[in-house]
RNA sequence: GCGGCUGUGGUGGAAUUGGUAGACACGCAGGCUUCAGGUGCCUGUGGGCUUUACGCUCGUGGAGGUUCGAGUCCUCUCAGCCGCACCA
């Protein structure tokens, strides 16, 4: 045949892309028209070498949904940005002298001209990147705006610090012990660091996920970060040295049970208790030794408990006792309030505990086997406790005891978070400055906003020494006190790379704004994002931080709506040979390679193709090449179609044939249609149009359809096909029709041609499916239960049988149950 | 340990509320086109059994249960993945 109906994508996707560069057909104004509004939203990349085919999926999954929306008829904003601050472009910058700024940039180059390759609809007019003063100037404002009002301070803690990065990381950057970017062990560090506030708002992070649609697995993982405990804080009096003890509690009813007392390694009052004791030297070697293990070894939970006796005695406010004090390293000093009530019998790591020390075990709830062997957790009601409450089921008590140490001043209601506040400095060159100075005379001292943007000065040597490698640029730091007009020094350590990721998402609204960081009136009109899409890694961090950020930004009156993301959806992994992809694995894929060889619309199309979204998926050559197939086979219909036939209409006068294309078309309408709304079924969606397609060619080779209906068949299929490979579907639905496929509406299903009047019952006996005969549609039951007892094969099944039920169901089957 | 997810042919997966298990695709086998390879197209393809009938039977990690009917609901259990984890 000749090479005129050759599926050349090569030729056809520059083609489209440089109509749809030339037009901006992507680009949506801030005015109102009319249309509803979707805010289409994928997580902005960090941009590094070149796009993955992690990115190629999530932006192909975004992609199809823009494109969806804008057909059914919505004003979409469809956004591209980059995440360009970050350690490794500084991590590069040491090792090869070359400016981060460099490296970032020609990474963004790459970045911005594959996207462009693989046709996404992205409105180009408001790319940002978070490394551009125009930017990060707003930034600077909303960090600012938090300081002003709280939200961030300045206080010495006991940091994580990775030794090999040389700087702090912020709680949720450390795993397992280690450094999230490179793998080092973390330190603990004494230092001066900046904080946001997020803790003042763990109760409405936690709330307002009931407000979202998430994903669930999403939401309790924010729920497990955000970690809220209900209990009591509790006040013990160590009589001694005259000083009370509060711990928290989330079992006050078990206060009668507590037989002794343990502090953490780190709490401040440990030296203390044992000065000029006896047990001073014990005490003192070992906190030096558990404050010298490493969080991973004390971590380990099958870990012996171990602790020492540090010879001082609290009093229990409860019933007057005396408790033997301890400090063990199975108590944390970051969580409450760093020492805890001790109660064996009902607490598995004090029962421990208390074996290993030979320390009693009181059972104060019933209920378990034997509390001497095993603390018991679970519910029951109290004994060995006090009149007033032995009896009360234990969370009765619970409450009753908790007004009576409110009532006699020695404990209240208290809830507890695991969340901590984010700390967000970093000693580190390739980051935001923080717009902060230092005066001697003045102290803290925020940048006038007329002053922003702090501009990241340029500096020889990246390498991190403990300190910001920005101390270093001298003419820089020196500077006069804003508020004084004494010398001063501005603030060297620079911000946490999600400060910049924590607000992109307005500033796509209203990106070219120079008077202020978004329009209230503009962020409104776009605001919340209605879909948005990324990777389950953000889980925690990033969505957390957008979340606070809005909700902090609502609160200082920038922002009208309490979550930035209304609907969420996380995509799987693409693996390879069933393992991620890693370069020491040597089985990474780049999605370039496969665009070159087949074109941007077969890899879009087939990384949809390959399984559900949202879930892990494994990249095939071979599936590849089915995919590219299918899209060759329709492209080549398409032409040959739209060349040899003229522009008939679907004929008034349906024969057989006509009617079996136009059922299947509106079928597939239905079904992608559906598939796409309800939920991100693209897969099912495609094999749809595969369906139709392969319809197409059978009705073309065997049946004789007349041209309208063949090229409406065949139009329908491209239109549907069209957000997941928009060239070849534009350009087989513009050789049909001589129109812009995106410029047409979504189809919308024909329901005369979805139902039928007859269809194929199925007859079963016993529940195993023995016949299928045809019946009409909108037979009555006593006629459908006729025709099934009349099918031979059924009646093979019954006939000598006794009929003891028939189940029908209309427009699907009838079961005959025989015995 | 706690929480979440997943388990279906040789492979990826489909089956939206309990109603025909295996759509669609890959792979494989056979055929057509071709000097040949490749491309393209057609046919077949869960296992077993036999009387080869489009017939029976088994079959959705395993074991029970509910139901006329279970991949789908319930109970128990196994395997794998992810998150959190000495959080009081």
């Amino acid at each position: 045949m000749a090479d005129r109906y050759r599926y050349d994508p090569k030729e056809i996707e520059p083609r489209w892309q440089r109509v749809w560069a030339d037009e901006r057909t992507w680009e949506v104004s801030n005015e109102p028209d009319g249309r509803e509004k979707a805010y289409v939203l994928v997580m902005l990349p960090y941009p590094s070498g070149e796009p993955h085919i992690g990115h190629l999926k999530v932006y192909s999954v975004g992609d199809a949904v823009a494109h969806f929306r804008r057909r059914q008829g919505f004003r979409v904003l469809n956004p591209m940005g980059y995440d360009a601050f970050g350690l490794p472009a500084e991590n590069h910058a040491i090792s090869t002298g070359q400016h981060p700024r460099q490296s970032t940039d020609e990474a963004i180059a790459a970045f911005r001209q594959q996207f462009h390759e693989w046709g996404m609809s992205i409105d180009w007019s408001r790319e940002l990147a978070t490394h551009d003063p125009s930017y990060y100037r707003w930034t600077q404002w909303i960090f600012l705006q938090l300081f002003e009002h709280g939200l961030a301070y300045r206080k010495e803690a006991a940091v994580k610090w990775c030794p090999n990065d040389q700087t702090v990381l912020a709680n949720e950057q450390v795993i397992d012990g280690r450094c999230e970017r490179c793998g080092h062990e973390v330190e603990v560090r004494q230092l001066e660091q900046w904080f946001f506030r997020i803790t003042d708002y763990a109760d409405r992070l936690l709330d307002d996920l009931d407000t979202i649609e998430w994903p669930e697995h999403v939401k309790t993982m924010q729920r497990n970060w955000i970690g809220r405990s209900e209990g009591a804080e509790v006040v013990f009096r160590c009589e001694e040295l005259d000083i009370d003890y509060p711990v928290f509690t989330t079992r006050p009813d078990t206060l009668f049970g507590a037989t002794f007392f343990v502090m953490a390694p780190e709490h401040p009052d440990v030296f203390r208790l044992v000065a000029g004791t006896e047990y001073e030297q014990a005490a003192h070697e070992y906190v030096n030794h558990a404050l010298n293990e490493s969080n991973e070894e004390r971590g380990a939970a099958d870990k012996e408990k171990t602790g020492v006796f540090l010879g001082r005695y609290v009093v229990n406010p409860v019933n007057g006792e005396r408790l033997p004090m301890y400090v063990a390293d199975y108590v944390l000093m970051e969580y409450g309030t760093g020492a805890i009530m001790a109660v064996p019998a009902h607490d598995e790591r004090d029962h421990e505990f208390a074996k290993r020390f030979g320390l009693p075990i009181r059972e104060v709830v019933a209920g378990g086997e034997d509390v001497q062997a095993q603390a018991y957790t679970g519910e029951g009601p109290l004994v060995n406790s006090h009149p007033d409450f032995d009896g009360l089921p234990n969370r009765e008590a619970l409450q009753r005891i908790v007004e009576w140490l409110d009532r006699e001043g020695k404990g209240h209601a208290s809830v507890n978070y695991r969340l901590r506040d984010w700390l967000l400095s970093r000693q580190r060159y390739w980051g935001c400055p923080i717009p902060i100075i230092h005066c001697e005379r003045c102290g803290i001292v925020p940048v006038p906003e007329e002053d922003l943007p702090v501009v990241l000065p340029d500096i020889a040597d990246y390498a991190p020494k403990g300190r910001s490698p920005l101390a270093a640029a001298e003419d820089w730091v020196n500077v006069t006190c804003p508020s004084c007009g004494g010398p001063a020094r501005r603030e060297t350590d620079t911000m946490d790379t999600f400060v910049d990721s924590s607000w992109y998402f307005l500033r796509y609204t209203d990106a070219h704004n120079d008077e202020a960081a978004w329009d209230p009136a503009v962020v409104d009109r776009w605001m919340p994002v209605d879909q948005y899409i990324g990777g389950v890694e953000h889980a925690i961090l990033h969505l957390m931080y957008a979340r606070f950020f809005t909700k902090a930004l609502a609160d200082l009156g920038h922002l009208n709506i309490q979550e930035p993301f209304a609907r969420l959806f996380t995509q799987g992994m693409i693996t390879r040979s069933g393992a991620k992809m890693s370069k020491s694995r040597g089985n990474v894929i780049s999605p370039q390679s496969y665009v070159e060889r087949y074109g941007a619309d077969t890899a879009r199309c087939y990384i949809l193709f390959i399984g559900p979204p949202d879930q892990d998926a494994d990249w095939s050559d071979t599936g590849v090449e089915g995919v590219h197939r299918f899209l060759g086979r329709l492209w080549r219909m398409s032409a040959e179609v739209a060349d040899t036939t003229g522009d008939e209409p679907v004929p008034e006068e349906l024969s057989a044939d006509d009617l079996e294309l136009l059922r299947k078309a509106h079928w597939a309408i239905e079904k992608v249609t559906n598939d796409m709304a309800g939920r991100f079924a693209f897969n099912t969606a495609i094999a749809a149009i595969m369906e139709l397609t392969n319809t197409v060619s059978k009705q073309r080779e065997e049946g004789d359809p007349s041209t309208g209906a063949l090229r409406f068949a065949l139009a329908t299929a491209a239109s549907l096909l069209f957000p997941f490979a928009p060239h070849v579907a534009t350009d087989a639905y513009e050789r049909l029709t001589g129109r812009r496929v995106w410029e047409e509406p979504w189809p919308t299903a024909d329901h005369r041609y979805l139902e039928r009047e007859t269809y194929e019952l199925v007859c079963q006996v016993n529940g195993k499916v023995r016949d299928r005969v045809q019946a009409a549609t909108g037979a009555s039951r006593e006629e459908l239960e006729a025709l099934c007892l009349s099918a031979s094969r059924v009646r093979a099944h019954v006939d000598g049988k006794d009929v003891v039920k028939v189940v029908v169901v209309p427009e699907r089957l009838v079961n005959v149950v025989v015995r």
